[in-house]
DNA sequence: CGATTTATAGTCAGGGTGACTCTTAAGGAG
DNA sequence: CTCCTTAAGAGTCACCCTGACTATAAATCG
């Protein structure tokens, strides 16, 4: 914003018609962990242009919103969750992306978000999409427009975010193992986590999950059976859980 | 963007002139160390609304400008500094900002960028400022439309950033001292550092700074004559250095 | 049943950090 | 000139966190 006079070329005055206009959409890079790898929502589009490639859901946000409002919407309609449950979702702006030709029909400025889901809720292509499904991160054609660079910058930003936040129980069911918890960052930043030390690092850090009273549950699969975790209330990690090695996979 | 329809109210084609426009703005947190404070470049603005009030600086983007662009271009207008210095700062996007009415006037989102500068070039008040200065940080009036919780959110992630990469250095002149870095450190933070300490810290971290041949510097002031140093290569700092206590000033 | 897998407990050494002391080299006050 | 103040810079020490590793318990699978 700012009290400036519009900008020079076109020269009126405030008459939101008089010069030409943007507009604005969000875009969401919805993440989960599935099968010990890494999805993304992503949808197949329906209209030109790039009718027919994959693209991350979004659109375009509605005069009386913020976008903030319009990415919780397009959130609830492209993949079919109650509005309840989406209310609760974890979604973070990323950042926004305005270069004057990333869409070729006119001029869009996209404001990007992150949204972390934890269960698989398998999406029912609402909307504009053609089709809505879980992809594994990477294994997707080149997205349309600029989404493959939005999406490599949610990546990196959510792997980082690991490092100094309680996000990752974000991934995960409202109950959860520490083994599951572990799966998330592993499977975020690509890497191999040391059982025992993970362990001690989750549990030493006040406030990161909260021991559930009751039996512990059977993964279903083989090994001792674990016990079960809820989020803390803790949002930062201090001091933080580094990966391995600098950078991410 | 999005190959969406346009929203369904107005619910034309792709006439940009047939729906409400939105306008695109930029808003600049340039924020520099001066006197051991904090302080901030801020604009009295010449127009209403708000008019007389200070606010940050920046203006709208224009047809054929991505938004980092804007921010350098309205970054050099209101500073006066030459366009060949603006071009090396650093610039980095904090958050698009939304809400319907934070514009009395139409519908205004806003890019908003934080700048991180060293040396402190008086400001022209170029543009349509009635007046720029540095102003202690805090010691503000209320800003115009959301322009302190902008402020806000600049500091206190320039602050985090600080922790885990060597954003600190752009704060600095091309020859620094560690003592000067140090101020850095303590100002945004609102933190005393360990001298000892510190300079340990930064020294061993490869990368972070490199020293300059030739003999010491006299800093002016009282003291024994402290080695400069230049920026180093790295641009990240594993492992971070955490302030204190858990949150800043 | 034994093999495998996973959870969980525990040990141990090394690195980084906080707290602290000491020396050196400037400026300022008397 | 001398003493005091201030800040740079060198160095010490103990503690905590972490990575690497071993061991045990409890489930499934063959």
């Amino acid at each position: 914003m700012n009290g400036r006079t519009p900008p020079p070329r076109p020269p009126e005055g405030y008459d939101p018609h008089a010069f030409e206009p943007f507009a604005v959409t969000v875009d969401l890079a919805v993440l989960t962990v599935r099968e010990e790898r890494l999805h993304v929502l992503l949808v197949q589009r329906a209209h030109e242009p790039h009718a027919g490639e994959w693209a991350l859901p979004g659109g375009f946000v509605l005069p009386r919103e913020s976008a903030e409002t319009a990415a919780r919407r397009e959130l609830a309609e492209e993949t079919g969750l109650p509005a309840g449950t989406v209310a609760g979702l974890h979604l973070e702006q990323l950042r926004t992306y305005s270069d004057p030709d990333r869409d070729p029909r006119m001029r869009v400025v996209s404001v990007a978000f992150t949204a972390l889901v934890p269960g698989l809720p398998e999406p029912r292509g609402g909307g504009d999409a053609a089709e809505a499904r879980w992809l594994p991160y990477g294994e997707h054609g080149p997205l349309a427009f600029d989404h493959d660079r939005i999406l490599a910058d949610a990546r990196e930003r959510v792997g980082a975010k690991l490092e100094y936040t309680c996000l990752a129980t974000a991934f995960c069911p409202p109950e959860f193992t520490l083994g599951e918890l572990r799966q998330v960052y592993e499977t975020v930043w690509g890497v191999e986590l040391d059982r025992p030390n993970f362990r001690r690092k989750v549990l030493t850090t006040p406030g990161f999950v909260r021991p559930v009273e009751g039996p512990p549950r059977r993964t279903g699969g083989r090994g001792k059976p674990a016990a079960l975790y809820r989020a803390g209330e803790a949002t930062a990690l201090h001091p933080p859980l580094l990966r391995p090695e600098g950078r991410s996979a």
